[in-house]
DNA sequence: GACAAACACGAGAGATCGCTCGCGTTTCAC
DNA sequence: GTGAAACGCGAGCGATCTCTCGTGTTTGTC
């Protein structure tokens, strides 16, 4: 109480060694992750595939479900910072499949580069922060599709509006399994197919607006 | 081998008790999958909500996966007897719009009267033999669409063709996860634009044909 | 009524997993 | 150099899960 320590923060002194052993076990766990799942993974997998022991993959994470949300964490951070707003530059002068192309192929980019994130949101056996995690970001990304949606049909009801945001988020979640499901040529041919299914449903949603043709 | 009996077979003689049992036990397995997935189900937790004990269970099923396999087996019997061959009258009398809708329409309520099904294909937890059966559900199923977009669209490659089928399942199943999340007229309505992404996307496929304005 | 087979029970064997603990090693500030 | 703290190890504890087994009960046949 008296000390200068806010409430609940003593976060021992890492050394650099110890930041090497986090990006080591993070990998490792990414690795695991993919190939078993969350629930599936063991943590004496994970310890194995960064050899170490378990016992010191638990000197730097409290908990299996730790492991986790780090790199949920880690990985929301770089999303961030890589594209920012992505979502955000509503840019009423750019043409709907080009907004939309743009959009696909970035979320797709970083979805195919770090695999691991589909499988931390996907599944059922997410644990409890990590639910929260995805629900977080399920409504943010909604909120941004919303908004976006908002703008380019003014006169639709905000329910309409909040269902076809989900509707267009399922939609790429859909496609991004396919994608991730194929490679190379057969892979761009998909990600092709996704926008150009969310197109086709927009169009006729935000009218003539912007649809030059 | 000089016996009557082929190879491999010798069920023993089921008593009017046993099989009051077994349809118990699914219920109660099909309780559990859907509100704690395949994996988290513990095979005692199916024997408690099913009101008996866990030999009981193992009485008339030789593991915990055989519970999964004989659920769905009866899921795909039971699909297939109410609904046939649902996907094959291509009856090319039937614009698209209809054949989309009522095809949507027959899937939706089936799974939204077994959810189960959706949970034990859903999973990334299924076991090997469940595997198997979903890869076979979903061949065939894609089969169908192909067969049926064949009929539509006679000059197009098969692997456009294919792919094309394969978005159109990811795109229903997509809509299919938004349905289950939601109940009465808003469950209504995203059947309505399932309905909606699927007939858009494929409209400018099929070009002119059957598509009546 | 008698016998066999099917049904039912529940304690617990065997295996796995998350996680801990005691102890030895390396790193760093002074 | 020296002491403290961070790092590292791996056997194993406790909890949980699948599945077995010995025993007792019910059902069907003669």
């Amino acid at each position: 109480m008296s000390d200068t320590t806010e409430k609940e923060q003593q976060p021992r002194r890492r050394q650099a060694r110890g930041e090497r052993r986090i990006a080591q076990l993070l990998a490792a766990a990414a690795q695991v992750f993919c190939t078993t799942g969350y629930t599936a993974a063991s943590t004496n997998a994970i310890a194995r595939e960064a050899g170490v022991s378990p016992g010191t993959l638990y000197q730097f994470f409290p908990n299996k479900e730790a492991i986790a949300v780090e790199l949920g964490d880690r990985l929301m951070h770089e999303m961030r910072e890589a594209y920012g707003e992505a979502l955000a530059p509503v840019d009423p002068a750019t043409p709907l499949e080009e907004a939309i192309g743009s959009a696909v192929d970035r979320f797709m980019a970083f979805n195919t580069d770090h695999p691991v994130f589909f499988a931390l949101m996907h599944g059922p056996d997410i644990p409890g922060r990590m639910a929260e995690a995805h629900d977080q970001l399920h409504t943010t990304v909604t909120g941004r599709i919303e908004a976006l949606l908002g703008s380019l049909m003014p006169d639709a009801a905000p329910a309409d509006v909040g269902r076809t945001a989900r509707v267009c988020l399922g939609v790429y979640k859909a496609g991004l399994e396919l994608v991730l499901a194929h490679e190379g040529a057969e892979r761009a041919a998909y990600t092709q197919e996704t926008k150009d299914v969310l197109i086709r449903y927009l169009e006729p949603l935000v009218g003539d607006r912007l649809g030059r043709a």
